[in-house]
DNA sequence: CTGAATTAATAGTAAAACTATTAATTTTGC
DNA sequence: GCAAAATTAATAGTTTTACTATTAATTCAG
């Protein structure tokens, strides 16, 4: 799977960068770099000028690529969910019992992510440390609604929506399948920063994963004809 | 209660202001003005300077009040959360039905605030906006774990745990108490968020409330002695 | 009623977030 | 193969933000 993987280009929205980073290794380097230099400041601290020194270039060159710091960090996030739509889809290919996919896929959307080496310039350990205190950042503005027009969270939208798909088909009677389904996938962040920074608010731990809580949950929560 | 909650002062940490709010007109007007500034223009663009404008002095005027503008977030943050438990306290009192009880809780915690008078100089509509909007972005930051030790989500904190025990009333065998507590705190206000803004992944409406999804949560996820 | 302390307002500063200009390099049409 | 066009790089601005320092006014205590 990581060969095939490896071949496919994650596809973002040609609206969040003025020149497609994955054009150049300037671009590269921007990329890989701003996930480094967010992760190590916070995204309030990180700026241009920073991330120029970085790449041994300058806060110019960064604005070739990206309009803003907002527009990169959508830009990140989206990557990100890209890279686990794929994974989510490949995972759950070719099981057909609703319920292990559902557990499948919630597994796969709420784990820790582990050292990986899908594409060589994206260190995807650290980009899911960034989305996990930084996502929240990307929609809590005052721009959201015209932003989602726009495209700009089309990769989440539609990775709550298969997941939402996923839940109807284990309990088609369901009430708020969307609603769990983005409670699971925002839930999962906050839990992941819960186990790190406020440990006192969640049972996560190094024993304990945020995926068990979930999977634990949606089992509760779903009656299927079985065990309806 | 109206009466009863009206006469008392929602504790707040001393270190998140230089000089009590409280105690003056030019602070509670500071303080209400914080609040409508920051649902109008958003935290990012909200600044101290536009704050003194709104209430015809200046900017170092707030700086005698607030050290800065995340301290300022911390305080009213910590007086929603404040007034919130209270809320809690005193609607879940003398319910002897654990299960009613919970229910009651988070009914709570999850609906939306209405009118309301509590206290003069605080608009508990437009706060519980604010909330929604920025809560998440007083604790996303490199400096959260030296700020929990200090006690600035002192309240959020004790909050969380109360319902917490709530929930462990019900069922003492249910894993994840503490998960499912803040899970429903923070998850309330993720719908909330999308119910306005991103309406397509959640059920929740002007017909569904994010109460009606948490109560039927709960009520699938514990098991208690009669339905276990 | 005086001087010590507190409060208010003004004027500054450093850094952030861009923007505009100019210089260098690359591309390409012939 | 070379000059014009286009793109890229670097420098030097500008405006706003987030504070800080200084000075002026007021209050308060003995």
């Amino acid at each position: 799977m990581k060969q095939l993987l490896s071949q496919i280009k994650i596809e973002i929205n040609k609206n969040l960068f003025l020149k497609d980073p994955e054009s150049s290794d300037l671009g590269k380097r921007i990329v890989q770099n701003s996930i480094l230099l967010i992760d190590k400041t916070g995204f309030e601290q990180f700026t241009f000028k920073k991330l120029g020194k970085e790449i041994n270039s300058n806060e110019s060159s960064v604005y070739r690529y990206f309009e803003n710091k907002h527009k990169l960090l959508l830009y990140l996030a989206s990557w990100y969910w890209g890279w686990k739509e794929y994974q989510l889809v490949f995972s759950t290919a070719n099981i057909p019992d609703p319920r292990v996919k559902l557990e499948k896929a919630v597994h796969v959307l709420t784990r820790q992510v582990e050292k990986d080496t899908f594409v060589s310039h994206v260190d995807e350990v650290v980009l899911n440390r960034v989305v996990v205190n930084e996502f929240s950042k990307s929609y809590l503005t005052k721009e959201v609604e015209k932003e989602i027009k726009e495209g700009f969270f089309a990769v989440y939208n539609r990775l709550v929506l298969r997941l939402k798909e996923l839940i109807i088909d284990v309990d088609p009677d369901y009430l708020y399948p969307s609603s769990l389904a983005s409670t699971i996938l925002e839930g999962s962040l906050h839990q992941h920063f819960l186990k790190e920074h406020f440990s006192a608010l969640t049972e996560c731990s190094a024993e304990v994963s945020p995926s068990d809580y979930f999977i634990h949950m949606i089992n509760r929560i779903l009656k299927s004809d079985k065990n309806g």
